[in-house]
RNA sequence: CGGGGUGUAGCUCAGCCUGGUAGAGUGCUUCGUUCGGGACGAAGAGGCCCGCAGUUCAAAUCUGCGCACCCCGACCA
């Protein structure tokens, strides 16, 4: 096997993952967000790829494939045309007709279900493909991160309920542990927000790492755990107190709630907080108590929005809001979405919508009314655990793996229906579950490395076996390695062998990089001492055996791993 | 899309400030010595200095405009 070795990353290469991947071989930049794939790393992507099918084909799922090349009317009919925006790659066609590069397949996959879901004896049906997907990224990034074209096994399940969703969706569940398991990567199972798939849960597997992309908040004590994105948090109760008269008062300078909380010696829940936002092109004024912020995505979600940013400061003024000082008493011409925490706490301090002044005992339902009362509010490191008494905590992680309960969404939209036991026509209630194959890659190296290279799980490793020789124009030398070789093809074990004429020094880096998890030494030396060198990749452990048991010891040295 | 950075040999980089026609290490080829943790010596090949336009007798170096790549943020099933 041609393979090359290298002994400096590129200086862009930042994650241990993207180094390696680099230094030992597997694979060559193209563009920003594209990769070659050499030979000896092609062969990890197909082990790991293997354990997927495998686990998905033991949950019951039965593989398809979809084209990669989407006519745009389907992106058009589900409405995620305008969703995906930018991230879509759109092409057209010599008749110009429009077509998109397929960022995910809920579409068409829909429409392959739809042609053979018919009644409700046709289910439950998961179906799953491991194919291309291609996402215009505005910062692709992290080596086999966060890639433009990457490969991703997409599973669908259709379901004749809800009730019946929940197997399918357990199924996936565990299909999804022992996969993570089997390649070596820690993963824990947090709720997540769904983003522009859509759907009512979802969870995340995580896999925890400092040079993750994603903030997860968990609790040490009940082991709740989600995405920040999504995560909740127990709100300091409201002060309680009577209803009093509204009242101005002059803040001269005060534009922060901590401006407030010195300036009127009040705690930073007794005052009310403004955000300005745009979501969809339209005006939107949020109110949530002062001591917590406002989680965006939960916004957004909440107004069913596609878009949402922070109002620009033109609009701001075009809308009479008096930033610093901005309340909803008395506010005309936007809607105005609400925390609960800004509705239960009485007499608060808002903003009195004039320059350098603020009303002290605001409340809701007198003062102001919120057309929209929702949960949005950010839980931030530190805040209070929504299911306990204790309190969240921080962690990075990496995205391995996504499972949602889509419900009907697509089934509605692109018309998957059944006749049910009664005879009525119903949408299939969809599951979907996703896993990236080279991030998955990635993080097997970001969870199993050294400071000498990759230590490869034996379930992904690219060879079971890497047979270093030493001095090899030595007839016993020639005479082992002959042995070894028909001894390991006995066992079914793949070997490389390093017979190339370099210094032993340079094999043995080599093969530290490389990570292939067990090597064996076949040199003068070692014969002198009866046999051959066995070592372990991970543990270093090493040990002489008889070259007639090298195969035996291989096969058992590999088991352990 | 905002902020920051980088483009010079296959790779990692120096040279740029102060303009004078290209360097190191490593990798590659050949020869010899070496042979258990990235050996040593010798000889060689290898560059449109990201592109375009200026300034200048002269541009890798100065100026302007692009492009590409990386990092942070926004964004992202």
């Amino acid at each position: 096997m041609l393979h090359k070795t290298f002994r400096e990353a590129p200086a862009e290469a930042d994650l241990p993952s993207h180094q390696l991947l680099i230094r030992a071989g597997l694979i060559q930049a193209l563009a920003a967000g594209l990769y070659c794939f050499t030979p000896f790393g092609w062969r990890v992507f197909r082990r790991i790829e293997n354990i997927i099918r495998e686990e998905m084909d033991r949950s019951g799922a039965q593989e398809v494939h979809l084209p990669a090349l989407h006519p745009i009317e389907l992106w058009k009919q589900s409405g995620r045309d305008q969703l995906m925006g930018l991230t879509l790659f759109r092409l057209t066609d010599r008749r110009e007709r429009g077509f998109a590069l397929g960022p995910t397949h809920e579409e068409v996959i829909s429409y392959l279900a739809s042609r053979t879901v018919q009644s409700y004896r046709d289910m439950p049906i998961t179906l799953y493909q491991i194919q291309t997907k291609f996402r215009d990224e505005t910062r692709p990034r992290g080596g086999l991160i966060r890639l433009r074209e990457f490969t991703m096994k997409d599973a669908y399940s259709f379901d004749a309920s809800w009730e019946a969703l929940d197997t399918s969706y357990d199924a996936a569940f565990e299909a999804y542990e022992r996969i993570f398991s089997r390649a070596g990567v820690p993963v824990m199972p947090v709720a997540a927000d769904s983003g522009a798939i859509g759907g009512k849960d979802s969870q995340e597997f995580i896999f925890i790492s400092d040079n993750g992309e994603d903030e997860i908040l968990i609790c040490g004590r009940c082991g709740y755990a989600a995405n920040s994105e999504k995560a909740d948090l127990r709100k300091p109760p409201p002060i309680a107190s009577d209803p009093r008269p509204i009242e101005k008062v002059p803040t001269p300078g005060a534009t922060a709630i901590s401006d407030l909380v010195e300036m009127l010696g009040v705690e930073a829940k007794q005052t009310a907080k403004a955000v300005f936002n745009v979501a969809d092109g339209k005006p939107v004024f949020v109110v949530i108590r002062g001591d917590l912020d406002v989680n965006e995505v939960k916004l957004k979600n909440v107004l069913k929005a596609n878009e949402l940013e922070a109002m620009d400061e033109s609009t701001v003024i075009s809308a009479g809001l008096v930033a610093g000082s901005a309340s909803a008493v008395g506010l005309r011409g936007m809607k105005v979405i609400a925390d609960p925490s800004a509705v239960e706490g009485a007499n608060l301090v808002a903003g009195a919508n004039e320059p350098d002044a603020h009303f002290l005992n605001v409340n809701h339902g007198r003062d102001w009314t919120a057309d929209l009362v929702a949960d949005i509010a950010l839980a931030r490191p530190g805040d209070g655990c929504p299911e306990c008494d204790s309190t969240l905590e921080s962690r990075r992680g990496m995205e391995m793996g996504h499972v949602f309960k889509l419900g009907t969404t697509y089934s509605e939209s692109m018309g998957v229906e059944f006749v049910d036991v009664d005879g009525s026509r119903k949408p299939a209630v969809m599951g979907c579950y996703g896993i990236g194959v080279e991030r998955l890659l990635a993080a097997v190296i970001e969870a199993n490395h050294d400071e000498d290279g990759i230590c490869w799980p034996a379930e992904v490793a690219p060879f079971d076996v890497h047979v270093v020789v030493l001095n090899q124009d030595e007839d016993a030398v020639a005479e082992s390695l002959s042995a070894l070789e028909s001894s390991l093809s006995d066992f079914g074990l793949n070997a490389l062998i390093d017979d190339r004429d370099e210094s032993p020094g340079v094999k043995f880096k080599d093969a530290d990089l490389m990570g292939i998890p067990v090597r064996l030494t076949v040199s003068p030396r070692a014969l002198g001492k009866g046999g051959l060198e066995i070592r372990d990749r991970t543990t270093r452990d090493q040990d002489i055996v008889p070259v007639k048991e090298a195969g035996t010891r291989a096969r058992d040295l590999l088991a352990q791993h």
